[in-house]
DNA sequence: CACATAGTGAGCACTCAGTGCCGTTCTGGA
DNA sequence: TCCAGAACGGCACTGAGTGCTCACTATGTG
């Protein structure tokens, strides 16, 4: 009866329900008014989508699927694994970057409805899983790897979102990618491994760090030689 | 008709809802059946609690409360940020040790059931927002602070929930404060700042010295870039 | 003692999310 | 043309959550 040949069912779902939401309210909405709009079977919106929350985010199974098998890929596992579970970040940025207009909508969807707030979550939650699980079996060896793992996944995922907000609400005006990568950069900054803080002395294990302790007022010259007596 | 005195009609709720939880499940439980058990009318199970789920966490909001009014004491301003929250954890932390029994019953079921998975999420979705602000407000002057706020707070939540569950694996039998000590300590070190190890005897107050940690192979004009913008 | 008032809990009826079952329609292949 | 098999719609049902009203009880007043 419609155009036969694009919109499949489900977009029209997610239209429907979208247009519904912003212009009456999320809790206002009920599903057989969202059915009623997209000319669809009610039954066809649970074979769909599980619940009424998970029609705002109908990207990420696909977007958690994408990025499992981008860390799964074994030649990933030449680069630092902090950089490649960034780049995998990157992945579910871009997903956002690719469809602004919608981020935002759905954004200002989130902020207001608790329910959509918690069901985000836990959307949120499978990727940070996805990233502690591949930083664990890379830190397996380590003395403290699964935490690290863990305060990595969650730093991570932090950064990015906060990225993300700060794009969402410049009305996704401003260029996404700046924020993102400065955010990244900051936790790779920060876990980063040459500067774990090792003991006094400035030769530890790690041979490819320099410490060097050096008083105010001390000449630059001296301070340049003990640097390269260091390296030496 | 039970002991006239103590349990107030909440914990009787709790308590039947516990009991029905484990023995025959989350969902194969109805509201209904709880408040038959306890002997209530189930208008007032939704007075004390707001959901089902939120029947498994009981506690919450008086921690979140409590760990509230503890970062809102101005006399915890002259103490590093970083500690503070770390010490705000452990007033989470605390409630779980208190009750290790309940602890336990109550991991068995979050970790199984999906619904109180997420639930879970949002209680602890809360604690992290209370971080992140009371870091945002204490690194206002920073330039990357409110990202750090954020990573800082997301890695201490991972940090405490990794203690957390080895300690509810292991039946609350071990010691809980020693894998909290050690996961707190290590978000701790990794986001300490810049000079925390001197040679010297440790005065890092005193405006004398200089510690420059560099790898090799950097180029000699960021190393005196790094000298000079610590000397100005 | 009789009686007003407030607070708390119980009972009831209702909306709506989510599910199982079944009938119908559309589609591609022999 | 016929026949699977999948996709869609209709229907009835369970159960969470809410608003409203009534009953009980503990306080006061005269």
């Amino acid at each position: 009866m419609t155009s036969a040949s694009k919109p499949p069912m489900r977009d029209l779902i997610v239209a429907a329900a979208f247009q519904l939401f912003t212009e009456r309210g999320f809790e206002q909405t009920t599903v057989d008014d969202i059915v009623a709009l997209a000319g669809v079977g009610r039954r066809s919106f649970f074979r769909y989508f599980p619940s009424k929350e998970s029609v705002v985010f109908p990207d990420h199974d696909g977007c958690l699927q994408e990025m499992t098998a981008f860390l799964a890929d074994p030649a990933g596992d030449t680069q630092d694994p902090v950089a490649r579970v960034c780049d995998a970040a990157r992945i579910v940025f871009g997903m956002y970057a690719a469809d602004p207009d919608f981020s935002v909508r759905r954004y200002s969807l989130t902020r207001q409805i608790p329910a959509l707030r918690a069901h985000e979550l836990s959307v949120v939650w499978r990727y940070e899983r996805t990233f502690a699980d591949y930083l664990r079996a890379r830190f397996a060896d380590r003395p403290n790897g699964d935490l690290r793992a863990e305060a990595i996944a969650a730093s991570l995922v932090a950064a990015h979102n906060h990225a993300l907000r700060i794009w969402l609400r410049s009305g996704a005006r401003a260029d996404a990618w700046t924020e993102a990568d400065r955010a990244l950069g900051y936790v790779a900054e920060a876990w980063a491994e040459a500067p774990e803080r090792d003991g006094a002395a400035g030769e530890r294990e790690a041979d490819d760090v320099v410490v060097l302790i050096t008083k105010r007022g001390t000449p630059m010259w001296r301070v340049l030689r003990g640097v390269q007596e260091a390296l030496e």
